[in-house]
DNA sequence: CCGCACTATTGGCAAGACCAATTAGACTCG
DNA sequence: CGAGTCTAATTGGTCTTGCCAATAGTGCGG
C-alpha cells in the first residue's frame, strides 16, 4: 500500500480538518479581514506572491481565492496594477436605496400580503400543467425528510410554481424577491428550530390545503389557506424566537 | 512536442483584443454551452484536463474558470468525481427566475395590492420626519413642471417616503421593486402620453389626498385613496393603449 | 451474488518560469 | 526648475510539470 497520505497535513498540526477546498477558505480568510477593517475599501491587497507566503500556499490557490472574491464583487483585479478592495457603496446593488435589511416578522407580513393574493389569482388564472407543476413540487416536499438540506429549496420551488401560476408576473416577482429576504443572516438563524419532522410534516399539510384549494378553482379558500400558513408560519418565529433569544 | 507553444496570440490576429481576463472567456464559454443545451443540468462536464486541451488553454486556467462558475453557483465541483452542471431551480438566484417581464397592467394590480397596504400601514406607523419627507416630495411635484424630464422623479421620490413610512421594509422593498419595473420598454412608451398638464395636476391631486389621510392617520383613507390613485391610473393606461395601439 | 481490494480517472495543490501591463522613479530636455 | 519621457521594478496573467488525494469503476475471491 501507498504510505504517504499525509505530508502536508503535518504543516497544519490541529486545524487541517477544515474540509473545504484551500481556495475557499483563503477567499473567506481575506473577506474576513476585509470585513474587519485591515483592508478598507480602495486598499490595495499585498501582492498575489507576497499573500501566498503570507498564508503558506501556493500563487495559483491565491489566485483561485482573488477570482472567488472577484466573481462575488468584493475586490477587483487591475492586470499589473494590484488587487482592490471594492467600495461597500458599489458592491451592495440590491441593497441601493438605503432601505434596510427587513426583520423576519416584516417579512412574513408581507408575504401574508402578497402570497395570499397570489394564491387567490392562481386559484383563478392557473393552467392545468401549473398545477401539476404545484403538485410536482408539493411531492418532492413529501418524499423529503426534515433533516434533508434542500427541503427549503422544495419549499422555495412549491412557492414559486404558485406565483407562475397566478399569471401576474409582477406579482410573481415580489413573491420571489421576498423568498430572496430569507438568506438573510436573522433568517436563517430563526429557521434552524423549522428543522424538526413534525413541523416539516405540518408544512405540508399547510401547502396540501393550499394546493387543494387552487385545484378547485377556489380563490377565497386559496387565499384564506394562504393565510392561516403565514399566520403558523409567524407563530412559529415567535417561539422560536423566545426559545434561541441569546443566539447571538 | 514541448515545443514553444506560446505566442497565442500572433495565431488570433484579429480577435485577440478581447481584454477580458482568459478565465473569463472560458467561464462565459462554457457557461453559454451550458444555456445552448452542449451540458445539461445533471451533466457532467469533460475533465479540467480534456477541457484545457479543447480550449487550447492551461488547466489553471480552466480551474480558474471553473471556480468562477462554482461561485456563481452554475456548475458544482465535486473533488476526485468531477465538475456537474447545477440543477437550473437550485441556483434561480442569478437566473432572474426566467419570469418573465411584467407588462404594465400586472405591474399596476401588483401596485394596487402593494402600496395600498404601504399606504395603510403609512397611516398608522409614520413618524413626523416621515410625513414631512412626504410633503417635501409633494411640494417639488407641484413646483415641477409636466414637460420637465425629472417629474417621475419626484413621483418615485413621494412613492419611495411613503413606502418608507409604512415601517415595514420587506414592503418597502416590493414597492420599489415594482417602480424599477417602470424602466422596461412598453412601459416608457405608454408613459409619454401622460405628460400633459392636466394629468399631472391630476396627480397632484391624487398624491395630495394620499398624504392627508396619512396625516390624519386614518389607514382606511389612506388605503381608499391609494386605490384610487391605482384605478385612475389604470384608467390612463388603457385609453394610452387605446390612442397608440400600433405603438409595437 | 456480494463484498473487498485494486486501479484508472479526476480534481487539488505546489513550484517555477516567462510574458504583459502598469507604475513609479530616474533621467533628459526645454 | 519643471515637464515630458524612458526605463526598470512590480504585479497580475498564463503556461508547464509534477505529485497527492478522493472518487468511482472493475475484477477478483469468497
Amino acid at each position: 500500500m501507498i504510505f504517504c497520505m499525509c505530508r502536508l497535513k503535518e504543516n497544519m498540526p490541529t486545524e487541517s480538518i477544515d474540509s473545504r477546498r484551500l481556495y475557499r477558505q483563503i477567499a473567506d480568510q481575506i473577506s474576513h479581514e476585509i470585513e474587519s477593517g485591515v483592508y478598507k475599501p480602495g486598499d490595495r491587497l499585498p501582492a498575489e506572491r507576497t499573500l501566498a507566503e503570507q498564508l503558506s500556499v501556493s500563487r495559483p490557490t491565491v489566485r483561485e481565492a482573488l477570482i472567488a472574491l472577484e466573481v462575488e464583487g468584493r475586490v477587483e483585479i487591475r492586470g499589473g496594477a494590484g488587487v482592490f478592495v471594492v467600495e461597500p457603496a458599489l458592491n451592495s446593488i440590491a441593497n441601493s436605496s438605503g432601505i434596510p435589511i427587513p426583520g423576519p416578522f416584516d417579512v412574513l407580513s408581507a408575504r401574508d400580503l402578497i402570497e395570499s393574493e397570489v394564491a387567490a389569482l392562481a386559484a383563478r388564472n392557473a393552467s392545468d400543467a401549473q398545477v401539476t407543476a404545484m403538485s410536482q413540487a408539493l411531492g418532492d416536499m413529501v418524499c423529503c425528510l426534515a433533516s434533508d438540506p434542500k427541503h427549503v429549496e422544495y419549499d422555495r420551488r412549491f412557492h414559486f410554481a404558485l406565483a407562475e401560476a397566478s399569471g401576474n408576473s409582477a406579482l410573481a416577482m415580489a413573491s420571489q424577491l421576498m423568498w430572496s429576504l430569507r438568506e438573510q443572516p436573522l433568517y436563517l438563524q430563526l429557521e434552524v428550530h423549522f428543522h424538526t419532522e413534525a413541523i416539516w410534516q405540518r408544512l405540508i399539510i399547510e401547502h396540501r390545503e393550499i394546493l387543494a384549494a387552487v385545484k378547485s378553482r377556489d380563490a377565497k379558500a386559496a387565499r384564506a389557506a394562504m393565510h392561516r400558513h403565514m399566520k403558523i408560519a409567524r407563530k412559529r418565529f415567535v417561539s422560536s424566537w423566545q426559545e434561541a433569544p441569546a443566539a447571538q
